[in-house]
DNA sequence: GACCAGGCACATC
DNA sequence: GATGTGCATGGT
């Protein structure tokens, strides 16, 4: 079982006709866009958006404010986002390369190519393949593959890809069969991330998921395998 | 109370 | 280069 286009396309189509469309990405502007992308990092996004809600209530959704506020008082605002210290590093990590190369001009800053944007985000510690390309698909609006736990283990239980498929092979294999549509970019993550949720578990409950009709081996990737 | 959630850096082997 | 560990909260 190889994937192919018309096989992406039957899973998407069916992920989309289950869940619906998923709105992602829930922020405000490219900045926020960046921010929840930092502090979802190993986190429920109902604890990122109460830290959203905590810098945007203390007005600290800027570029300016983020670099002025000092660390530790970053931490106390994100706490409910968990890894508060770590993250808090990691928000002025990415806030002092911003400024470094484009000032307080986000848009600037993501206003590049692709592959060149992606080669600056990861240079910024604190921001690995996921978190660069959340950024690049829901904050800079281009196409690129956000592959994440869900979306690896949704595709090996469906033979799609092997056990020792890599964060980069998986990206090529998708991007290599999808068209270059932004929206189905944006909703095709968040449709992975929601039929994962929902049915795709360590310990899988396939009954009623979307994907149940196509090829899969529920054991693959449990103790049972 | 255990497990999980839209990871990453660092130490160690 | 692969593997293990620390980071930490809040919901289920």
């Amino acid at each position: 079982m190889a994937l192919t286009e018309q096989t992406v396309r039957e899973m998407y189509d069916a992920m989309l006709a289950h869940f619906g469309h998923q709105g992602w990405w829930p922020g405000d502007g490219p900045l926020e866009v960046c921010v929840g992308a930092i502090l979802t990092q190993n986190t429920n996004w109902t604890n990122v958006e109460k830290a959203l809600a905590n810098l945007k209530a203390a007005d600290c959704m800027s570029v300016a404010a983020l670099n002025a506020i000092e660390l530790p008082a970053l931490a106390e605002l994100i706490r409910p986002a968990g890894y508060f210290n770590v993250k808090a590093r990691r928000l002025k990590n990415f806030i002092a390369r911003l400024r470094e190369t484009h000032g307080d001009d986000i848009r600037g800053f993501l206003d590049r190519p692709a592959a060149t944007l992606r080669e600056e985000l990861l240079s910024i510690s604190g921001i690995g393949r996921e978190t660069a390309d959340s950024i690049i698909l829901y904050a800079a609006g281009k196409c690129t593959f956000v592959v994440d736990a869900y979306t690896a283990r949704v595709l090996f239980r469906h033979r799609l890809i092997d056990a020792e498929a890599d964060y980069e092979t998986i990206k090529e294999l998708l991007e290599s069969n999808l068209p270059e549509d932004l929206g189905l970019f944006n909703d095709f993550h968040a449709q992975f991330v929601a039929v994962g949720k929902t049915y795709c578990r360590p310990s899988p409950r396939c009954a009623g998921c979307p994907l149940e009709e196509m090829p899969h081996d529920p054991a693959a990737g449990t103790e049972e395998a």
